[in-house]
DNA sequence: TTCGGGCAAAGTGTATACACTATCGCATAC
DNA sequence: GTATGCGATAGTGTATACACTTTGCCCGAA
């Protein structure tokens, strides 16, 4: 079935694709600028510089937008014609996409679109329960009333989103949420770590699609802003772990066709 | 100086050396085992498999038993030459200790042995906070007597390696206790986040000389496995804390060189 | 003497070539 | 009819080739 798929989904689109919002390749070191590319040369053979950033990026906004099912295999080669690239390039984007954990790499055999375990699932939901539960209670001592501003305004784009039920949109934006939430607290390597965690998040929820509503979601956040905005720890922490709870809870995480004979049982 | 090094203390040890304690390359998936190379058949050409990873785990312990400084450039052929492999290999390493954090890329210049900022340093050891407070308080719940036990043969190692005066040894050890603490959690995920932040940890202990001493880390070791055992979760997370902003305060985070005013002037 | 341009060596970025492995179809034996 | 083994094909793993960029050096001009 899907290992058949072809595999124009991922082809480049027009538009670069905010897809994953991390990448700040911002070196972190505290010396030069990141060294923007002086005149942009048409490099042909130079250097494609960003060319497998391009490809990764692709690739991830295909599979966060269900275009690519979990389990498609990708061959090196379709995706080189696809992007007009060498498999060199494409090699390199699948590695990164692997340690992203969005694909899986199985020596001498390919790789293909990663299907986290239901353990994987709750594992990445508690570190995240952990991690967001701590950046709360950090961003009520911090937060700035510019910064609640901004969440509102978060908030008020998530809602119109859910209202015209444009769902790629909302999706989107009901995670993006989390990373706002992320970068506010001003600690980059916090907010990288969650944005892995939140793309692992978005192929979970796609594999075991959530019933849990995005009314509901996007209410649970109002309610966070809200105790944020109060500066009251103690409420938006507790909150934080139980609109995370919630999320899980409402996942379709029950072991499923791992057990053939129940399955497959004639009668 | 350090810029024209020689490469040689990266050279393939005997040993394969735990270096990076994770790369559980586990897959994650529930269906089938890690699919052990079969025969194993000396394959020249077909696939060194593991070549990759031997690099990136000879330069990992290389950085982090302070044989290769901060800023020290990484050439390619160098490090090609050395484990007699193709640059693809070497290149393929780079871009994982990239992703670690161990190593900067700078395009079109090269690969350097990476020099944590002190923004980072700090922001680092915020998310350690953040995620191993919620650790150990979550292990209180769970741990078994056997784990304590664990622990405890943990903690007598570390002090033995602290009375041999054993530098090399103690360093890992005492880092190796963190990562200990996280596999017992029993969430991969968690533990493979906390080996990463621990291994940037030991290259920002490097880079801005503790004066923390390993006695009174080790002190703190045993206060927090004491705590554990009581499962006192409030005790233990508060022991670790401490310990965390002990091992962050004795570090030499101040803005050194970049005031070239003080540094220079000639009187 | 110092500054600036240009050349050459070193090194990175990408493409391509080649070797080997996995997989599937098909023929043959039972 | 089913099972076993062989061969062809598709695809991955690694090495190598080549283009381009950076950098240091040398030399000439001010």
């Amino acid at each position: 079935m899907a290992r058949s798929a072809n595999l124009k989904v991922i082809a480049p689109s027009g538009a670069p694709m905010r897809a994953a919002a991390r990448r700040g390749r911002a070196s972190t070191r505290g010396d030069a600028a990141p060294r923007a590319r002086p005149p942009a040369k048409a490099n042909p053979g130079g250097m494609g510089g960003g060319s497998t950033q391009r490809i990764v990026d692709s690739i991830t906004t295909a599979i966060v937008e269900r275009r690519l099912m979990p389990g498609t295999k990708l061959v090196e080669q379709q995706i080189a014609d696809i992007f007009k690239v060498s498999r060199t390039l494409v090699r390199q984007a699948l590695n990164q996409l692997s340690r992203d954990h969005l694909v899986t790499l199985e020596p001498a055999r390919g790789a293909f679109v990663a299907q986290p375990s239901i353990d994987e699932a709750h594992q990445v939901f508690e570190v995240r329960r952990m991690l967001e539960a701590a950046l709360v209670k950090r961003l009520c001592s911090v937060i700035t009333d510019e910064q609640v501003a901004e969440l509102r305004h978060h908030l008020k784009i998530e809602l119109e989103a859910v209202r015209r039920t444009d769902v790629t949109g909302r999706t989107r934006l009901l995670a993006d949420f989390h990373v706002v939430l992320a970068r506010m607290a001003g600690n980059d390597v916090l907010a990288h770590l969650l944005a892995d965690l939140l793309s692992r998040s978005s192929l979970i929820a796609l594999m075991y699609q959530s019933s849990h509503s995005a009314e509901h979601s996007q209410d649970e956040h109002v309610a966070l802003v809200d105790a944020i905005e109060r500066r009251d720890a103690r409420a938006a922490t507790r909150l934080m772990e139980q609109h995370l709870e919630n999320v899980e809870q409402y996942l379709q995480l029950h072991p499923r066709t791992s057990d053939l004979q129940s399955v497959l049982k004639p009668d």
